[in-house]
RNA sequence: GCCCCCUUCGUCUAGUGGCCCAGGACGCGGCCCUCUCACGGCUGAAACAGGGGUUCGACUCCCCUAGGGGGCGCCA
């Protein structure tokens, strides 16, 4: 059993929980379903200054939504902070680390001048090789990787394929701050390690961050996990994803009414794929799930597409479990608490049955809870523009016709429907010169399920009763 | 500025030297179905960033240019 796969998902609770890291998420989780192996979760909470109790919510919040679950319990970075220490310690009696003295002040500087004469950007080493014993009095010392200046690092990357670093690239990164406190960098290959994980998956925005990992892990004399780096998500313009540029959590996608499922699909073909499959179930997802298919270059989100998709999985929803989601859904929407407060045993019922005609028509949840709103309506309804345009286009004298027709008629879609046919063809008008009008009286709108259906989901008394008050106001 | 990476239809992608005058999906146009709107079916337009090589043969390999992205914190 050692060597079975351990994938993390490793967020920093500084926020919601991305689309990016949704993906990121899912394909650990993926991958280590396929490879029958764990995926753990570690909140990267290091940064006391930035996270927060709240962010971790609603990450773990994301993930449930999502359908991803993880293995054990969701450990804290920050609570593992001594070990952290001690690693450094270790690094530092190694000769593998050192203590700095320059201040935030002289780093600052130091990097502006850099920039100023166009230099790179890097820690010069100026405590690297000084005498401890020249060290200021009274200035806490950050501790420093000492990070090898000649050769090259390399990186066989899943995704990226062998990246190579010259190391004289890499400057002497910072492991443990001057209060003591454990960065980034160390917290993770030392988790990581501990923690037994086989395959890092991550952003390529941790590329470099690999890079210098792989030096700390072969200072410790640490095995180097494998590394896959998934290439970013952009915005539909192809701008870089931000919080304040279209970057939205993952119970924004849950507010516009997509479904998990359809989510876990349209997001495992952002960046992998499967030949030419495009709809596949996440059963399938995991059983064809690999890193080598993972593409390099960076895409653009696409909601028509991922609207598209969610429609298909929309239609394929069996009814009762379509109406449980919608249920599930309504408290997160502007509107739905309301709604749902007026759903009771008959509602369910007349939902369930308009189920079939309206969820062919709906993309997300929140069509159907537009497409629903004629179930709710009380009447006297109100027509909308098209709807009373349809009234004063001949409407109204054909529905005067048509009422004492269905008056005369058993209540059931087949018998309504013949009486409807026979009344179209007797008076020889198309049947739509009638549907129009039912669908204007009975839903206040111009579109809606068959007019049939919409006949019998509500009824023989508040049909009639609609058609009669549309008839009065028009 | 320095380092790393990317570049196939508008978008997501298939393609690993000949199967490709490049396939699928979304979107878009047309037609059909039709009580509206959808769905569905058929059909059409639409791409290998540019330039050099290598090779009998390049979307596929190499180099350069251009464009894009990521990184360069006592953030993660």
């Amino acid at each position: 059993m050692s060597s079975s796969v351990i994938t993390r998902f490793a967020p920093s609770p500084t926020g919601f929980l991305h689309i990016g890291g949704g993906r990121t998420a899912l394909f650990n989780w993926a991958y280590a379903k396929n490879r029958g192996g764990k995926m753990l979760l570690r909140i990267e909470d290091t940064d006391r200054e930035r996270s927060t109790p709240e962010a971790v919510d609603a990450i773990l919040d994301g993930l449930t939504w999502l359908g991803l679950d993880w293995d054990g319990e969701a450990v804290s970075q920050y609570a593992r902070a001594s070990r952290h220490r001690e690693v450094a310690e270790i690094l530092l009696a190694k000769g593998h680390a050192y203590r700095c003295y320059c201040s935030p002040e002289e780093l600052q500087a130091m990097r502006e001048k850099a920039e100023a004469e166009k230099r790179p950007v890097r820690y010069d080493g100026t405590w690297r090789d000084r005498d401890p014993a020249t060290a200021p009095a009274g200035v806490k010392p950050v501790i420093r990787f000492k990070s090898p200046q000649q050769g090259e690092t390399v990186i066989e990357d899943h995704a990226q394929g062998r990246v190579v670093f010259q190391n004289k690239e890499l400057d002497d990164l910072i492991i443990l701050r001057s209060d003591g406190n454990p960065t980034y960098n160390l917290s993770v290959v030392v988790d990581d390690h501990d923690m037994g994980v086989t395959h890092i998956i991550r952003g390529v925005d941790h590329l470099t961050n690999a890079a210098r990992q792989t030096q700390i892990y072969k200072a410790m004399g640490w095995h180097v996990p494998e590394m896959t780096h998934v290439p970013l998500i952009h915005g539909p313009d192809g701008a870089k994803l931000s919080k304040r540029h279209g970057a939205l959590g993952v119970e924004a996608y849950r507010a516009m009414g997509y479904l998990p499922a359809a989510m876990r699909n349209y997001l495992a073909r952002l960046g992998w794929s499967h030949g030419d499959d495009e709809i596949f179930s996440t059963e399938q997802m995991v059983d064809w799930f690999g890193l080598d298919a993972i593409g390099k270059s960076p895409s653009r989100f696409d909601f028509v597409k991922l609207e598209n998709l969610n429609g298909h999985y929309m239609r394929g929803t069996p009814d009762a479990e379509l109406l449980a989601a919608f249920i599930t859904f309504l408290p997160h929407v502007a509107g739905g608490p309301e709604m749902l407060g007026r759903i009771d045993a008959g509602m369910k019922a007349k939902l369930l049955r308009a189920m079939p005609g309206l969820k062919e028509r709906a993309k997300t949840l929140v069509d159907l809870m537009k497409s629903a709103q004629f179930l709710f309506a009380e009447r006297p309804l109100t027509l909308d523009d098209k709807a009373r345009q349809i009234m004063a286009d001949g409407g109204v004298a054909a529905l005067t016709a048509l009422l004492p027709v269905l008056e005369a008629t058993e209540w059931n879609v087949q018998s309504v429907e013949a009486a409807v046919k026979a009344h179209a063809e007797a008076t020889g008008a198309k049947l739509g010169k009638l549907a129009q009008p039912l669908r204007a009286a009975l839903t206040g709108t111009s579109t809606s399920p068959g007019i049939f259906d919409v006949l019998d989901v509500l009824g023989r008394a508040e049909s009639l009763n609609r058609i009669a008050d549309a008839l009065k106001s028009g």
